[in-house]
DNA sequence: GTGGTTTTGCAACATAGTAGCATTTGCGCC
DNA sequence: GGCGCAAATGCTACTATGTTGCAAAACCAC
């Protein structure tokens, strides 16, 4: 649709994983960059409505696949059924996540790391730790 | 069904969360006891089918939240969209799990706990840590 | 601009979980 | 042991979330 030829930060990430530049792929990374918590793909798809951008349910789901497998988005499956995602802004993922259990909302928490102190059962071989802290957040509050 | 006075494991936990003591829950809650493993709800359903213990897929829903919310069982949500229950053999949920990205199995690890080094940003108040191990499992090998 | 590949849109399907309500069952009490 | 009542169950129907297959459209290397 454009043909700038100077790249945004969603389109360069986008060609960086070796995907097409397509109207739904720029939306939703953007939407998910400028988020300060991780959506659903209801709350996403429910963002590209109001940007009056025109997308179908199933393609949704793709996308959000294709960012996840990417590298480039992260999925957190929650209490409620709905998965979430979000991108980090700096770099591929690695941080813990705060999931609040009042309202349900999940943020990236970018500068916070999981000292585990592990040593596994025999056997089991680790890729990675993820590290989830519940509670309350501030909006949330916390009355007792 | 049996009059027996003496109560077992299951029996015990039951009563003592102030609950009834029914032919499903006593089952459900000792096949999670005897598994070395986290099951979902159709596995659970599965086991029980093949215990003959007849049972509506609502009751097993209903029974297995009932164990969730009285602190007896655990609920894991993973990749894959089913929900993995479990209990931990040694008193209340307070625990690491590793979940196996090649087959999916999670399993307590009872002895683990993540020395979190936190400092959250302001306002966000802790109630608990998660913490999720992923890899293979000894069975799944790892052939890389 | 053309051509081949990737991505999309649509319709149908699958899976996991939930709600309402009548019936049954466990169990405290006598 | 039997009564009464709250708790738990079984059914049916329903919702929410995610998936599959395939033809049409959009990207983009050339
Ligand atoms: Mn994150
Ligand atoms: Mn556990
Ligand atoms: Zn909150
Ligand atoms: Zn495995």
């Amino acid at each position: 649709m454009s043909t700038h030829t100077h790249l945004s930060a969603a389109e360069s990430l986008i060609t960086a994983q070796g995907g097409r530049v397509t109207r739904t792929r720029v939306a939703v990374l953007e939407i998910l960059l400028a988020a300060d918590q991780s959506l659903t793909h209801d709350e996403i798809g429910l963002a590209l409505a109001e940007q009056g951008i025109k997308h179908d349910r199933v393609t949704l789901y793709r996308t959000l696949d294709w960012l996840v497998e990417s590298g480039v988005a992260h999925k957190m499956a929650g209490d409620d059924r709905a998965r979430r995602f979000g991108v980090a802004a700096s770099g591929p993922h690695e941080h813990a996540h705060f999931h609040c259990d009042r309202c349900g909302k999940v943020v990236c928490l970018e500068g916070l790391q999981p000292a585990v102190a592990v040593n596994l059962p025999g056997g089991y071989q680790l890729d990675r730790a993820e590290l989830v802290l519940h509670g309350a957040c501030p909006t949330c509050g916390k009355g007792a």
